[in-house]
DNA sequence: AGATTCAAATGATATATATCAATTAAATGT
DNA sequence: ACATTTAATTGATATATATCATTTGAATCT
């Protein structure tokens, strides 16, 4: 975890979360001049569930995922965390507890703000409260339909769901590289790694999908659609 | 429905969201200006999934449960709304529809209060922005409970769970009426409403606690929890 | 290159839980 | 008060899914 700045500042990032957009020069630079940066190498760990919660992240570079560490030592991974997008979890504004943890799956570039400074600009700038709001919900959203999907679909419904997710909301493509081991994709359908390897077989064999253990191709995207809503 | 007014206004309500009270005497005003009312019979639907999102909803009397129509005619339970409670899915910043449905149990008389005006609001009033963002991060923060408890445990754990809802959250007591059926229990624990009946006669063998159809009354509080905790 | 570790894959079995069918009990209408 | 509908209960059975044990294969270390 390196302390060095790479990053010139907030105000010339290619890569910043959009809603700092409806942020004053000033505003952005009080942004700027509370940020912390830092690099992780695969598999650590960037944020830990139960910790004070002091900061929200941003990646920069890399790929993580943000995971609830849930009973009896078993995880649920929630997403992947991509560059941009914002994590600060409800804790924030609860109980300043990080809820969940975050851990690279590639290299990681990271830049960490402080809450204090998020809940100032809230007060001040009418337009980013209502973006952090609309970000928020999109959140609460996503989680509502993983909730349902979760409760009322059958293992094949649940995998093909997170397919999807992967191809649709991360790599924008129908083939792509599968950053998650067995195991971890079975932490983010409720499903024990056996199952996952049963059912990426099942549809590799109805002609679905091309699954090997670092890649995963899309086939037939109707037939993947139809067996995600179809439970 | 009626349309009579039968409270004052939001200035003299004594069961009124409690974030109200960072708003100003004019802009609570404003908040009253825009309130409309209603009431329901036990069973009828006041919000509807699917169903363009313009208002937020209040109880001022009476109970609901809080859904999601989710795949196969099948629902899911979130929530039970309460008096005083804010009730405003994340379609009010996201596609303006309502995401979940909201249905009386009981008796219901209700307000409703445009998004427009939550909208003015927060962009106007930083505290009331800022309690906003409170009040969803708390129901965010639960709705992240209640995922991995649905993933990681059991259904004895899921249902333990429920009962303690009720009595913490609810009632405040360790007895209390059972205002969901068996099927009811079993949407929101994610279980056959046949399984629901099993495991509360189970629960009530060993002594953790008395029910009815009408009525649970919890006996063995620590077990329950440890019923719970161990999924 | 061989040894070691770790993930993936496969098969056999156990378990939790849903579904189906039937009965009882309670609520509601006439 | 009786008939009708609806919910709760119970038991028998089917099914989805986890767990356990083992093998295969790939990656990493020395």
């Amino acid at each position: 975890m390196s302390e060095r700045n790479t990053i010139e500042s907030c105000e010339t990032c290619t890569r910043r979360w959009k809603n700092f957009q409806h942020l004053s020069k000033s505003e952005l630079q009080l942004v700027n001049e509370n940020r912390y940066e830092a690099t992780f190498k695969p598999g650590e760990i960037i944020i830990k569930q139960g910790s004070p919660a002091s900061n929200a992240l941003f990646l920069a570079t890399g790929m993580a995922k943000n995971y609830i560490e849930g009973i009896k030592g078993r995880n649920f991974i929630m997403s992947i965390v991509l560059p941009g997008r914002l994590i600060m979890g409800p804790g924030a504004y609860v109980n300043s507890r990080y809820t969940y943890s975050v851990a690279a799956i590639t290299a990681v570039q990271a830049c960490f703000i402080s809450f204090d400074v998020f809940k100032h600009l809230v007060r001040v700038n009418g337009a980013f409260a209502e973006s952090l709001l609309e970000d928020i919900s999109a959140k609460s959203l996503r989680s509502h339909i993983r909730m349902v999907n979760l409760a009322h679909k059958k293992m094949p419904g649940r995998l093909a769901e997170v397919l999807l997710y992967f191809s649709d909301e991360i790599f924008q493509s129908d083939e792509y590289e599968m950053i998650l081991s067995r195991q971890e994709l079975g932490e983010m359908t409720n499903m024990a790694k056996e199952s996952v390897v049963r059912i990426l077989k099942e549809m590799e064999e109805s002609g679905v999908i091309y699954s090997d253990s670092y890649k995963i191709k899309i086939l037939d995207k109707d037939k993947l659609r139809l067996i995600s809503e179809n439970g």
